[in-house]
DNA sequence: TTGAAAGCGCTAACAT
DNA sequence: ATGTTAGCGCTTTCAA
C-alpha cells in the first residue's frame, strides 16, 4: 500500500495512466501516439486518465526504443580559435551577424511545427568536432545541420565519414559526398556586375568575402566574369572578412588606390555598410559618385544609409530546405547525397 | 554464431565493451563515468576496447537511469503573432538583435565546457508555452532559461507554478517566485543623464523602449528620476520596439516637436542608431548639435557614425551567470530563488 | 575491486 | 481491438 502512494509522488508514467484508465499500457501509448485501432471510448477514457495524472511521455524512455531524439544539431562551424575568450568572440560574432538570425528563423520554422528541436553547437576546435560527431553517434541528436564558415573546415568530411545524416549550407570546399544547399553565388555576382554597368559605371572595384570562404571565391569569380565578359578585364580587390569593419578598411585601401573608382561591389551588407561609411567620409555620394551594391539583403541593407541596392539570397527559404533535406535523410527516404541550388535576385534600393 | 555478428552490426554498447575488455557491463560503466575504485590495468583494457569498438554511450539509456538529459531549454519568450510567418519574423528580428547574439554567446561559455546542450525554443502562443513546459517536464531538458520580450509574458509563472528549475534574464513583468537576472537599468539611465547634462545639454529627450517591457519601463522610470533630481522635470518621450526603424521614427517625432532639443538618451543602441541616421537627416550634426546616448553597448554601437556613447551592459556575463544559477537548481543545490543584479558601465565614444 | 541483476519508461511484436 | 511481454542501453544497489 505505501509503496503505490510513494510511487505516485513522481511523475506519472505510462502504468499510471494506464491503471487509472483501466487499460493496458500498450493501449495508452497507442492512443498517445495516434495509432488507429482503438475504441473511441477507450480513446476518450484515456485522455481523461491523461489530463486526470497530468502525464507527459517520458522523451528518454521513448528515444531508448524508437531510436530517435527528436532532435538535430545546429552546428556553426569555425575556424578554431582555442582560447575561451576566442571562442566566446566567435559565437557573438556569428550571432551577431543577421544572417545568421535568418538561418535560425528558417530551420525553425520547418522544425518547430514537426516538433523536432535544434540544439545549438559551435564546432572551432577539432575536439569540438569530435564533439558534434560523437553528440549525434550516440543519438542525442538525428542528424546535423552544418553552416561552416570556411572552406577547409574538416567537420562535413567527418560526418560524411561517420555516415550520419547531415546537409550543409553551402556546397563544401573540397568534394565531399553530403547534401548541401546552396546560392547560385555567380548569377547573384553577374547581377551586380550589370547593374553596375548599366548605371553607367566605368571604374568598379569589388570588395571580396574572405577567401579561404567559398562564397567569397564564387561571388569574385562571378564578378570578374561577368566584367570580362562585358569589356572590362581588370577589377580592383580588396579582401575582406564580412564584417562591418573589415569593410571599412577594404573600402579605405581601394579608395586610396583608385581614387576615381565610381563603383563597388561587395561581397555582403555589413562590408557594403562599411564602404557606404567610408566613401561619406571621403566626401564622395552614393550614389551619385560611387554606386554600392551589396549581397544578402540583411539587416544591414536597410540599416544603412543610404539603404542598400543588394543582391537578395533568400536565406530563409534555403534553411528551410536545409532542414527538409536532412529530415529526409533521417527518414530514409531521400537516400542519396543531394544538392539544392537557389537563385539570387536583385533588390534595388538606393545605393546603386 | 550468425547472431552475433549481426548484433556487431549495429553501434556498440557497453556490452560489446565488455566482451572486448573481458570484464562485466559495471565495470565498463565505472571507468566511463570515472568512479573511482577501478584497477588501473582494468580501467586501460577497457579504454583501449572502448577505443577498438568505437564505442559512444547512448545518451537516452543514460538519461533513463540518470534522469538528466544534460540540456537546457533557451527560450525566446514573445509577445506572440500567431501565424507562422510573423513567428518566422520574430525569429529573424530576435537573433538579428546584436543583443542576442551575446546572450547565447554568455550561456554557451558557461555551458559547453560542462557538455551541457542548449535547445532554441521560441514561445509566442499559449500553445508554444505549453511545449516549452512539457519539454522539460517530461525532461527533455533539465531546465529554462528564458529571455522574455515583454512584462505581461505567462510563461515565467507557468515554469514556476510547475515547480521546474528556470532563470530569467530580467526581472518578470509580475512578481513570480522564479530566479532570475538583471541589470540595474536606473543607475545605468542615470549614468547617461550626468554624462548629457556634464556635457551642457539643457534640452534632453527621450527615445524609450516598448513600455511593456520592463526594462523599457526602468530606463526610463531611472532617466526621468534622475534628470528631475538634477532639476530637469520634463522629458520628452517618444517610445520605440528597440529595432532601429522604430528609432527613427521617435527621433523624427522628437525633431518636429522639440526643434531645439540637444541631447538624447536612447534605451538601445539600435534605436540610438536610428536617432543618429535622423540627426543626419535633419542638418544635426552629433554630438556637437545633439548629443546622443544608447544602451547596451552592442555591435551597433560600432556600427552607428558617430559610434556610440552608451550604457553598457555585460550581457555575456549575465548570460553566464544565468547559466550558473539554472546548473545549481538543477543540481538541488542553491535551493531558494535568487536574482544578481549586474551594474552598468558608462562606455564614451564619439555621440556623446 | 568486481559482477549479477534489477529496473528506468517506453514501444512494438506477438498473441488473443 | 486490446493485452502480454520482451527488450532498448544504461546506472546502481547489493553481494561476493
Amino acid at each position: 500500500m505505501s509503496r503505490e502512494v510513494q510511487a505516485q509522488a513522481v511523475a506519472p508514467t505510462l502504468e499510471d495512466v494506464a491503471r487509472v484508465a483501466g487499460v493496458s499500457r500498450a493501449t495508452v501509448s497507442r492512443v498517445i501516439n495516434g495509432v488507429r485501432n482503438v475504441d473511441p471510448a477507450i480513446q476518450e477514457s484515456v485522455r481523461q486518465a491523461v489530463a486526470a495524472t497530468g502525464y507527459t511521455p517520458n522523451r528518454a524512455a521513448r528515444s531508448l526504443v524508437t531510436r530517435r531524439a527528436e532532435t538535430i544539431a545546429l552546428v556553426v562551424s569555425g575556424a578554431g580559435g582555442e582560447s575561451e575568450a576566442e571562442q566566446r568572440a566567435f559565437a557573438a560574432r556569428v550571432f551577431a551577424d543577421p544572417f545568421f538570425g535568418r538561418v535560425v528563423a528558417g530551420i525553425v520554422g520547418y522544425l518547430r511545427p514537426r516538433s523536432m528541436h535544434p540544439v545549438l553547437m559551435f564546432a572551432e576546435t577539432s575536439a569540438d568536432r569530435d564533439q558534434v560527431v560523437a553528440y549525434v553517434r550516440q543519438g542525442s541528436a538525428d542528424g546535423a545541420l552544418v553552416v561552416s564558415t570556411h572552406a577547409g573546415d574538416p567537420l562535413p568530411a567527418m560526418l560524411a565519414a561517420a555516415g550520419l545524416p547531415a546537409v550543409l549550407f553551402a556546397r563544401p570546399g573540397r568534394p565531399v559526398p553530403i547534401s548541401y544547399v546552396d546560392l547560385a553565388h555567380q548569377d547573384g555576382a553577374r547581377l551586380a556586375a550589370e547593374r553596375l554597368l548599366e548605371r553607367g559605371c566605368r571604374r568598379v572595384a569589388s570588395i571580396t568575402g574572405p577567401l579561404d570562404v567559398v562564397a567569397g571565391q564564387d561571388r569574385l569569380a562571378g564578378f570578374r566574369d561577368a566584367m570580362a565578359r562585358r569589356g572590362h578585364p581588370y577589377v580592383p580587390v580588396a579582401e575582406g572578412g564580412f564584417t562591418l569593419e573589415s569593410g571599412e578598411a577594404a573600402m579605405a585601401g581601394l579608395l586610396a588606390e583608385h581614387p576615381d573608382l565610381d563603383g563597388v561591389f561587395a561581397a555582403n551588407d555589413l562590408m557594403a555598410q562599411g564602404a557606404c561609411l567610408v566613401l561619406r567620409e571621403h566626401g564622395r555620394r552614393v550614389p551619385d559618385d560611387v554606386a554600392v551594391i551589396g549581397f544578402d539583403d540583411s539587416s544591414a541593407a536597410l540599416a544603412s544609409r543610404p539603404q542598400l541596392t543588394t543582391v537578395r539570397q533568400p536565406v530563409e527559404d534555403m534553411a528551410g530546405e536545409m532542414a527538409r533535406l536532412l529530415h529526409e535523410h533521417i527518414e530514409g527516404r531521400g537516400g542519396d547525397v543531394r544538392s539544392v541550388i537557389f537563385e539570387p535576385e536583385l533588390v534595388v534600393r538606393e545605393s546603386a
